[in-house]
DNA sequence: ACCCCACCTGAACGACTGTTCACTTTGCCG
DNA sequence: CGGCAAAGTGAACAGTCGTTCAGGTGGGGT
């Protein structure tokens, strides 16, 4: 009798952990916990109950705090290298055609995946420096692909871009560009007034311009 | 004898605070660390660490953090939009000249003020609303020069900024090329391969491109 | 029936936080 | 000199932080 189980008080309570494992949940609080409010002021208690746990229960699934934020960065990173490698794979060997194919999938990923790619553009510095490596050399390799872009078109004589005292300087651009589209996540509403069709578009038709690509 | 006062141990601690009044000091040190480090993890300790004081003498210049915090954004996002101003101001009529005006000003700021633009720019959030309420409306009135540059120019028929499904989307654009000149202070670095001068001229360049800036 | 093991709980730990305050020091006034 | 206000000190306060750990819980294999 004593230890019958009362259906009732079992309380599934009303949060958010629905079917995924609690790593996923884990993951997805911190997310947009980190997204809303920033990695140093949100506690690991927050984000434990956020998905239904007590603060202990994290340490079941990552060694610490930095471990997560790491590992969510990390997995979003390499995924947006890889999307931004095949976007350029298919895109033929016109370098406006690669150009524009590179802008679009990078924005509207950005558009679309905005709370993980705020995280992983702003949150970076909270690592320590051996977890900074590897993301820092994605990022690198990023802007290696438009650069590659930004000279194939200038050799084929289809981009002009700035020319600053008789000089080009296509990491800069390229910099400043990336720039551009990595902080669409920091200001596109989902339902805002362009949908992320057309914030691609812009931004390609903008860039495109800016680099000088010829008609 | 008990209360002689021996010179030797004096010691003004080799410490940042030149000449200048208290308030500057913990003004400039605030400033750099806020920047190097990011407010939530910047405590009072550190920062009156690095120009010689203890934590308690903040508070007979400010009344907390909170109020440190909000004094030097202020003040900075203040200068940043009298600078603006007074660029478009002295430019002519020409929506060309006037944006480039613009830009130059905008990006030789960020480039010479960049501790300044980062944590003006970085850490606003952690005010709380009301603070924040003054240097939203100032970041405001800024992107509203540009926009009024770009409709000025589009009527004179001397700008063919791009065209989304027919429409233009001057506020998006002009968020998109405002976002590119604010993030310069994340990655300018004074002595690198492009002067300050070279960077304003690199994105006036990109930006009347970006325009469609008629010759 | 049993145990096992993965998972979770929640109190506890030591370190550190922003802020206060009684007290001392400093520089300037007459 | 005396005195006064402005400015600085550093211990103390009440919280909160990330992390640990002894113990609890429940479902599956045998």
């Amino acid at each position: 009798m004593s230890k019958r189980k009362i259906a009732v008080v079992e309380s599934a309570p009303p949060v958010e952990r629905d079917g995924r494992p609690p790593v996923e949940a884990i993951r997805a609080a911190a997310f947009a916990q980190f997204a809303e409010r920033g990695y140093p002021v949100v506690t690991v208690r927050d984000i434990m109950k956020a998905c239904g746990l007590t603060q202990g229960a994290l340490y079941n699934h990552f060694k610490s705090k930095d471990e997560l934020l790491h590992d969510i960065i990390a997995s979003t990173q390499a995924e947006l290298e890889r999307v931004c490698q095949q976007a350029v794979a298919g895109a033929g060997n016109d370098p406006r055609a690669r150009l524009a194919a590179f802008v679009r999938a990078y924005v509207v990923r950005h558009c679309r995946l905005r709370v993980e790619a705020l995280v992983a553009n702003r949150e970076i510095s909270w690592l320590d420096a051996d977890r900074i490596g590897d993301i820092r050399r994605s990022r690198r390799a990023i802007r290696e692909i438009v650069v590659g872009i930004l000279s194939e078109g200038v050799e084929k004589g289809v981009f002009d871009p700035p020319q600053i005292d008789g000089k080009r300087d296509l990491k800069a651009l390229a910099m400043a560009l990336l720039d551009q589209w990595t902080h669409v996540s920091m200001w596109y509403a989902p339902g805002g007034r362009l949908s992320e069709e057309q914030m691609a578009r812009l931004y390609a038709e903008t860039a495109l311009r800016a680099v000088g690509a010829k008609a």
